[in-house]
DNA sequence: CGTTCGCATGGGG
DNA sequence: CCCCCATGCGAAC
């Protein structure tokens, strides 16, 4: 293995442990190359022997050289024990709220389904794979909430301070690890400075992980780890330069079938190695730019571009694949993938013409170089194992080149894949296989069935006037749950999804899109949970007689209760953190993410964890069950509903948590405008500038953006209010309201617009920003929709939305229409325009048409909910069509 | 006449 | 203005 000797961290080895192992337990002396353990306080790493290094990177170092020391428990949910209190294990473990620990395998897994919030889902929790969540190549875990490194700073795909010999090396290390053994036993946490450490270490470009660097809380594996290595450090450039083939199949090896384990949903779960591959020739370099064929530049005049382009590629082609899609695709514990690139399909890449069309630098970044037209048939390994042949050819256009994959069709069916969805490109090592995975845009709900949706849909004919579907944006399934990225692989639910056909021309905002966040979370439940940040003053903004209080940092996300509104006396139940036991507290009341009785301000009798707990055992289980029921049912409910409301809910978040620090990349693309609005549209969409860019408008400004986004808050809070008059009265008299007339069909779930509105009222109305990774995305992807008059065609589903009675969406859309100048309506005027628009949109379809333009789409969305491939197809046809006429 | 192929066009960045 | 690329479109099959 070789030592890292160029990370600080290596080199800075504790003197004292010069000469000695650095484990007390220990009397070897240590080897000329010791291996780095732990991080020390001082931030340096302990040096350990051989034995010891070996020890503590199998996460056996407590209970091999202080197995009965005190500290051990029992982590809660998977009972493994785990040592808590010792340096070495000190990130292994997580503290409940009630009391105990976690692993940090289960908190985190628990994280995720509790919060949806930025724990990644990792198969593999080691450390280094927790680091590379926060790590700027997050990409490859989708984390929400990136940090501040940009992306394509990762060394994943672009860094070459990596040399292959020492990525073979390190493969096939001796500490190979069993995989399973290894999720189960690596714990890791996230280490703030560790993780700013290495992030500055990738960024720059010092990247040679020793395996002591991975393994510093001692619970780390090797296998995983490896491979994360190897797939973050595997330079594209490292490998040599490849012969073009001239006629036969690029790629090699037969894929193994497993496509259960492809298949399979969602948990993580560890793919059997897979069968020996048959051809193990070393492929590496075989996607790697090469010149040398000469040729490889001319016949369209433009030569290829060099190894610098990948480093050029756009953002929406950088690979978002998870470790643990990567895993499952790798199966193979020595195979390394290496995220390559990723598309989204075109209406034209999904259609039957069976030509997807490559971004340039892609292909001339990866794949082989082919100096003819005709190119090279390649072959491609699919997430589920089959593999394909495809050709891999280019146009000359113009005085370019246009690269394209032909023959994709069958493969594009067998995974079920309509425009909107994305297609990714790995490579597998040292095989050096291509390996094409995929991520549906989003998950269609079940009522949209249509078992032929991948071949039906979209055609070449399928006009870009598809809306963006909502759905593919936030990757909301039907469940309400946000993100579900399906990798081909392990999708969730092959379902098909015909709802997004949608999406085409948004590709290029969502694209950039970087972080979709993984959000597993309904957005009810989200919005009820945003708080203002801690210990941050709001701005309080007046627009339309309405106070808004405007948060620069992100919300966090606040306590959850449980909610009694079924009586007279409406009131929530909240457990003390520290003794666990229920207060009640005002049924309007929101509490911070860690509450204790000493924060009952309500009931002063019991604002110590010293006083009894209101409720018997027997009435708690009651409420708990309760509680869980009516979640559940929420979440029935919102399966039958369709995405759209999930996007809803984060467009709603991104009015919320507005002013949050969003991506740059995020911001930037945030308002581009729909590539169907021409020049001279003045919709809303088209009439704001890129949040971020143009100047701030203020409180009083009277730009038609800011009149729209106050019209629309105006109108929104007056439904607020109005909704929750109606709450009231439908509660006493325990008899559900009709929508009146102006009410559209499809009303926010009262649940679940109210919380909403709720938060906008107290914190974020404004802007407060929320959850970074929250945030982020959803504002996104919901000015993406909105751009793109999205229509979640699943949207359709009237009568299951949760939105009953709850937006009213008195707007006018004429007037959003208003032409302005682009004035930039600062991100929480955009992100509430948008919300509003979206909502409009989706709820509204027809019935409100806010942009002209959009209108017929709109209807024509509404219909074709059902998710018909065919109808979908139709309709988006003449959606297009009519569209087009219109312009 | 429906497809496929290959190039052209043009919107958008 | 240039490049990229989604799509159009005519020719060939």
């Amino acid at each position: 293995m070789a030592a890292s000797t160029s990370t600080g961290g290596a080199v800075a080895a504790p003197s004292a442990a010069a000469s000695k192992c650095y484990n007390a337990e220990c009397k070897e002396l240590r080897p000329d190359r010791p291996r780095k353990g732990w991080r020390l306080r001082a931030g340096d790493f302990a040096e350990l022997c051989d034995r010891c290094g070996s020890i503590y990177e199998e996460g056996k170092f407590c209970e091999t050289f202080h197995p009965n020391a005190s500290g051990w428990r029992c982590c809660e949910s998977c009972g493994k024990r785990v040592h808590c209190g010792c340096i070495v294990s000190s990130h292994a473990f997580a503290l409940l709220d009630p009391g105990g620990i976690e692993c940090i395998s289960c908190a985190r897994k628990n994280f995720n389904l509790n919060t949806g919030a930025a724990w990644p889902s990792v198969i593999y929790h080691t450390p280094l794979s927790d680091r590379l969540k926060e790590h700027p190549a997050k990409g490859w875990n989708q984390l929400a909430g990136s940090g501040p490194v940009p992306w394509r700073q990762a060394p994943t795909l672009f860094n070459t301070s990596v040399t292959r010999p020492e990525l073979q090396q390190r493969a096939s290390t001796p500490f190979e690890v069993d995989p399973i053994k290894v999720g189960d036993r690596r714990i890791a946490s996230l280490d703030g400075k560790r993780i700013e450490d290495y992030s500055e270490r990738f960024m720059n470009g010092i990247i040679k992980l020793g395996a002591a660097d991975k393994f510093e809380n001692g619970s780390a594996g090797h296998s995983i780890e490896e491979r994360l290595n190897q797939c973050i450090i595997n330079p594209q450039q490292s490998a040599s330069i490849k012969e073009e083939p001239s006629n036969s199949p690029f790629g090699l090896t037969v894929p193994y079938s497993s496509g259960n384990e492809l298949n399979g949903h969602g948990g993580p779960h560890f793919r059997p190695a897979p069968p020996p591959t048959l051809a193990k020739h070393f492929y590496g370099s075989m996607f790697v730019e090469n010149n040398s064929s000469g040729d490889g530049q001319t016949r369209n005049g433009r030569p290829r571009t060099d190894a610098r382009g990948r480093n050029n590629l756009l953002p929406r082609y950088w690979p978002r694949i998870t470790d643990q899609e990567l895993q499952q695709i790798s199966g193979d514990s020595n195979s390394v993938i290496t995220p390559l690139f990723e598309k989204m399909l075109s209406a034209s890449d999904a259609g039957k013409i069976g030509r997807l069309v490559l971004p340039k630098k892609c292909a001339e970044a990866y794949f082989p170089a082919i100096s003819q037209p005709e190119g090279l048939p390649l072959k491609v390994q699919d997430a589920k194992g089959s593999e394909w042949v495809f050709q891999f050819r280019f146009w000359p256009n113009n005085n370019s080149r246009m690269y394209v994959l032909e023959g994709v069709t069958p493969c594009i069916q067998s995974m079920q894949l309509q425009a909107g969805d994305i297609v990714t490109f790995s490579r597998l090592e040292p095989e050096g296989k291509l390996i094409m995975g995929f991520r549906k845009a989003s998950t269609a709900p079940p009522s949209d069935q249509d078992n032929e949706a991948a071949k039906t849909t979209n055609g070449p004919s399928v006009p870009d006037s598809e809306l963006a579907d909502p759905g593919s944006w936030s990757k909301v399934d039907k469940s309400g749950y946000i993100a579900k990225e399906a990798l081909g692989i392990k999708s969730t639910a092959p379902k098909k999804r015909k709802t997004n056909v949608l999406a085409l021309k948004s590709k290029r905002l969502r694209g950039d899109n970087e972080e979709l966040i993984e959000l597993k979370i309904t957005w009810e439940e989200a919005q009820g949970l945003l708080r203002p940040p801690p210990d941050h003053q709001p701005t309080i903004v007046v627009i339309e007689g309405f106070e808004f209080e405007e948060y620069e940092d992100a919300p966090v996300l606040g306590k959850p209760t449980i909610s009694m509104a079924n009586g007279p006396g409406k009131f929530q139940w909240v457990q003390c953190e520290d003794c666990s036991k229920w207060r009640k507290i005002p049924f309007d009341a929101l509490l911070p993410a860690r509450w204790t009785c000493a924060a009952n301000k309500w009931d002063s009798e019991r604002s110590s964890c010293m006083s009894p707990q209101e409720l018997t055992a027997e009435e708690l289980e009651d409420m708990l069950n309760t509680s869980t029921s009516a979640v559940s049912k929420k979440k029935a409910l919102k399966q039958e509903s369709d995405s759209a409301e999930a996007l809803e809910a984060l467009a709603n978040l991104a009015i919320l948590g507005e002013g949050e620090p969003v991506p740059s990349s995020l911001s930037s693309q945030a308002t581009t405008k729909h590539p169907r609005h021409k020049l001279g549209c003045t919709c809303i969409v088209c009439i704001q500038p890129p949040s971020g860019k143009g100047p701030k408008h203020k409180p009083t400004c009277t730009c038609n953006v800011c009149v729209t986004v106050k019209r629309r808050f105006r109108t929104l809070m007056m439904k607020r209010e109005k909704k929750q008059t109606e709450k009231e009265a439908e509660e006493s008299s325990s008899k559900k309201q009709q929508p009146t007339p102006q009410q559209l069909p499809e009303k926010p779930r009262e649940d679940e617009l109210p919380t909403q509105c709720n938060n906008s009222n107290n914190n974020d109305a404004s802007s407060s920003a929320v959850g970074g990774s929250v945030v982020s995305s959803p504002s996104q992807k919901k000015e993406e929709k909105e751009g793109c008059s999205d229509e979640d065609p699943r949207k359709a589903k009237p009568s299951d939305s949760p939105f009953k009675g709850q937006f009213d969406l008195n707007i006018q859309p004429d007037k959003e229409e208003e032409v302005s100048p682009r004035t930039d309506p600062s991100s929480m005027m955009k992100l509430l325009q948008d919300a509003t628009d979206k909502y409009i949109k989706q709820r509204l379809g027809p019935c409100l048409d806010q942009d002209t333009e959009e209108k017929p789409i709109n209807g024509v969305l509404a219909k074709t909910d059902r998710n018909e491939a065919g109808d979908d197809t139709s309709t988006a046809l003449q959606a297009s069509q009519s569209n087009s006429a219109e312009k």
